[in-house]
DNA sequence: ATGCCCTTGCGTCAAGGA
């Protein structure tokens, strides 16, 4: 079974390249953020036609959420999570695929920082944290995969203390993330691949995607159970060199 | 120190992104 996540950035307007990633990739579940769409929008017959069922949580220009399962529909467990700070904005879906419970988040990017929206971004992050305790503690296959708009060490960066002054490196969102990796969460793409970097962003300013300035920001955290089957995982590259790309590239395993 | 580039919305710019 691979269980994908992609940033979209827009899934409307980067529908070609999302289903020209589907077709190529065949993931089996894959978690989408940043729809920028509101329900009525979300693209459910053509990702129907390509093979795919889902359910979504959208909302109109910014956030939005979604999963798709290759060849049936997710089964919808929630959409927010008890505790969310931020219940208005469309940030966390969750359903079981293949007996497998999929969460689909997506982070708050927290930017200006410091300030009221790096506050922010600490509070639903350790709400988060609280409500995946409570995952843990029952024991079932979970995979919480989403866009968490943290990099969790200098090695995940391009540069070592580059973007010093941004809200996705600052300490107390690298302790946040390390909290739930601490509590048995496994960072998948870290411990399959220690020594790389394995980029999933990369920004649209300066050629970052040409001299690989890039960060990886998008992770897929496994519960003990579901970490005890991982087989193989990685990130699409290729997809972020696509004309009118994300700004993401997928990143993927196999149970 | 700043902007670069890109998205959506009822829009001709703003706000958010990271």
């Amino acid at each position: 079974m691979k269980i994908a996540t992609y940033n979209v950035n827009g899934v409307n307007g980067r529908l070609p390249t999302l289903l020209a990633w589907l077709a190529e990739a065949r993931p089996d579940a894959v978690c989408l953020q940043e729809l920028k769409a509101p329900d009525d929008r979300f693209p459910a017959a053509a990702l129907e036609k390509a093979g795919y069922g889902a359910v979504w949580h959208g909302q109109s220009r910014w956030n939005g959420v979604a999963l798709l399962a290759r060849g049936r529909e997710p089964v919808l467990t929630r959409k927010g999570f008890p505790g969310d700070p931020t219940p208005e904005a469309s940030r966390y879906i969750e359903a079981a695929v293949g007996g497998v419970l999929i969460g689909c988040l997506y982070a708050p990017n927290g930017n200006p920082w410091p300030g009221p929206r790096f506050d922010a971004k600490l509070a639903w992050l350790a709400a988060f944290g609280a409500y995946a305790a409570g995952l843990l503690a029952h024991g079932v296959p979970v995979v919480l995969a989403g866009d968490y708009n943290v990099v969790p060490t200098p090695f995940d960066l391009y540069r070592p203390g580059a973007i010093a002054d941004n809200a996705l490196v600052q300490p107390e969102a690298r302790a946040a993330y390390a909290a739930l990796v601490a509590r048995g969460w496994n960072d998948a793409l870290r411990h399959l691949y220690p020594d790389k970097p394995m980029f999933t962003f990369w920004d649209y300013f300066r050629d970052a995607f040409a001299r690989d300035r890039g960060m990886r920001i998008d992770h897929l955290l496994l519960s003990p159970a579901v970490a005890a089957r991982l087989a193989g995982g990685g990130v699409d590259r290729e997809a972020r060199g696509a004309a009118g790309s994300s700004d993401h590239a997928p990143a993927w395993i196999v149970i």
